[in-house]
DNA sequence: AATTGTTTTGCAAATGTTTTCATTTTTCGC
DNA sequence: GCGAAAAATGAAAACATTTGCAAAACAATT
């Protein structure tokens, strides 16, 4: 009931509970080591001072800041959420809280970020993909600051990362396909630069139809955060113009989920006269009728485990340092995708 | 090229360019004061030794920590994601960084949240609804951090807020429906607590359907962040019992999603034989086919809208404060909705 | 060349903690 | 009750900045 006026500083918590600065400070960091009753009495002015201890002072004192440091191309879309989501929840558990930002798929714009975030001395950072600036790689290992990528895996990465082997999910795909008798696959991929996911998905897919089957790939320009409408309309493009492929396989479930607009805005039907498949097993898409066939890159556990993984580097819970992990995709075969019948046109169900 | 392994501070910039502290100082915070060649000397000097500034000293020293906090439910959802992403873009522009965390519809884990955002001294903070803990208002005032609702709008609001009005939302749906014709409308809709966006949605239904339509009411229970799954099955529920509604209308349009799944597993067809109406205009739902009637919510605009004037009420370039604003909804009427066939049931059980 | 007015720059204090070390208080075995 | 060991507390230095004030440098008038 004290002059709360003022912002309370630790030095008014330890007036107002007649102790020493020092035993406030302790009574948050080693509570083992005060006295009971003098921890009430402390936890009482506390209160009654409405006492926030500050965060930004005891990083200033080599203590650590207890943020981590996120770094997306975008939220703005269901392939990157569930990452985020469980990340966060994560280093959340671990006590530490989240910067977030997001560059757009414009590597410079995540240096900047990441940059920024070293000033806010961040305990650990986490960037999205294996596609870094070396300005980013530098600044990582000059500042120190333990790093993970996340959402892709490859042996040879230069950071830690924790993440699906994309290559293998396009190869995957493809063998889906492949398997069912398809051979005039066409692809549909958004732009390739400062995307590792799509480009490596690209490469095993192609890898895997070499010799194999005729390919058609429709693409778009925009750099922007690929969306269902924008694949759409590469997909109707692709579709509306003759020979029609008898499997599409998209760089995500997001994008199929736009091709197969476009097949229903063309009349066309999903499986009987098309093939669809994605790559993903984002949230919503199993329920989808008929359901999605696609590849399940688990993005939960990418999270969760990065996070985790993160979190306990920096506390030192780790000996070894930071791991890397390839979390195995699978594919999941489901309604979208049918064996090709030879003659794509037949109807009567 | 010197002792480049310890950590740079800002003296021993200043030492190595051979100025004072003060002056490094300056050099960022106010550059128009120092001389254009000492300038130059100074960033080369922290060229050299990689120096990246603390915030958290600067933050100490009364100075903005230069961060704003965001609670949301959650990030896992196409709901969120696109106001999410405006106001991260909007704030980074104005060169905060975002503290982003999730409650998961928990308001008390959102007190917590805010306290954890208070300790990191952060110089704004916004709340997802109008639904908050006394304890997070109280918090709040006494801490004295600009703060504002974003989502919802409402005149009598605790906190400035700037969003949309729920249960305008909700009338405006249903006259859709009503002036379609139909009278057999069924609600789905997720718990209500804590979700103060579905409850005045879901006020705003009944209060426009009163006296009018029959109704029913799909829900469930577990409060998990509500998903196409939980949806699509409730619905299933709901259309296997008859009587058939000849419309539908949810929460969101990610419910509606859900269930035109379950439409279209129990073979009926959307909007022949159902109408399906969603609340939101997510991005995506534009482009389903049938593409989605619903209503309308600028999410993007709304959290432009919510970081700009955050950041504005921050740098004091606001005079009058935090201002509140009401985002207008508009009715999109699309493919999922058609008027009533002929005969409609009166009274029902 | 002295005077004045402006730019630039440096000094030192201040910011809110944590931590080491020393000091005081408590406990406990006798 | 005594002394030693253990437990609890306090004093002060340290952390990396910013800023008010004053000194120094420079330029423009006389």
């Amino acid at each position: 009931m004290k002059k709360q006026q003022d912002k309370a500083d630790i030095i008014s918590v330890a007036r107002q509970a007649k102790v020493s600065p020092s035993t406030v400070s302790r009574s948050y960091n080693h509570p083992e080591l005060v006295k009971p009753a003098t921890r009430k009495k402390i936890e009482k002015a506390i209160q009654d001072l409405g006492y926030v201890r500050n965060r930004a002072a005891q990083t200033m004192h080599g203590k650590r800041s207890a943020t981590i440091g996120l770094v997306v191309p975008t939220v703005n879309n269901a392939i990157f959420s569930e990452v985020i989501q469980s990340f966060s929840e994560a280093v959340d558990k671990a006590g530490f809280t989240l910067l977030i930002a997001t560059h757009g798929f414009d590597l410079a714009q995540e240096y900047a970020l990441a940059r920024k975030f070293m000033e806010h001395r961040v305990d650990g950072v986490a960037l999205t993909g294996l596609d870094h600036l070396d300005a980013t790689y530098n600044l990582i290992a000059q500042q120190q600051v333990p790093a993970i990528q996340i959402w892709s895996y490859a042996s040879d990465a230069r950071l830690p990362c924790i993440g699906a082997d994309n290559r293998e999910a396009g190869r995957v795909a493809v063998r889906h396909l492949l398997a069912l008798g398809h051979r005039d696959i066409a692809l549909i991929f958004p732009p390739l630069e400062g995307n590792d996911r799509a480009r490596l998905r690209l490469e095993g897919a192609e890898e895997e139809l070499a010799g194999a089957g005729v390919t058609r790939i429709a693409r778009w320009q925009e750099q922007a955060p690929y969306s269902v409408g924008q694949a759409k309309d590469a997909a109707e493009r692709l579709l509306a113009t003759p020979p029609l492929p008898s499997a599409i396989l998209c760089a995500n479930d997001v994008i199929a989920q736009g091709a197969i607009y476009a097949a229903a805005k063309l009349g066309l039907r999903v499986p009987e006269d098309l093939s669809v498949m994605g790559i993903g097993d984002f949230p919503g898409f199993a329920e989808m009728e008929p359901a999605l066939s696609t590849v399940r890159i688990p993005a939960r556990r990418i999270g969760e485990k990065a996070g985790e993984a993160l979190s306990a580097a920096i506390t030192g819970a780790t000996p070894g340092g930071l791991a890397r992990a390839r979390v195995p995709v699978t594919l999941m075969p489901r309604g979208t995708t049918r064996p090709a019948t030879g003659q794509s046109r037949t109807g009567s169900d």
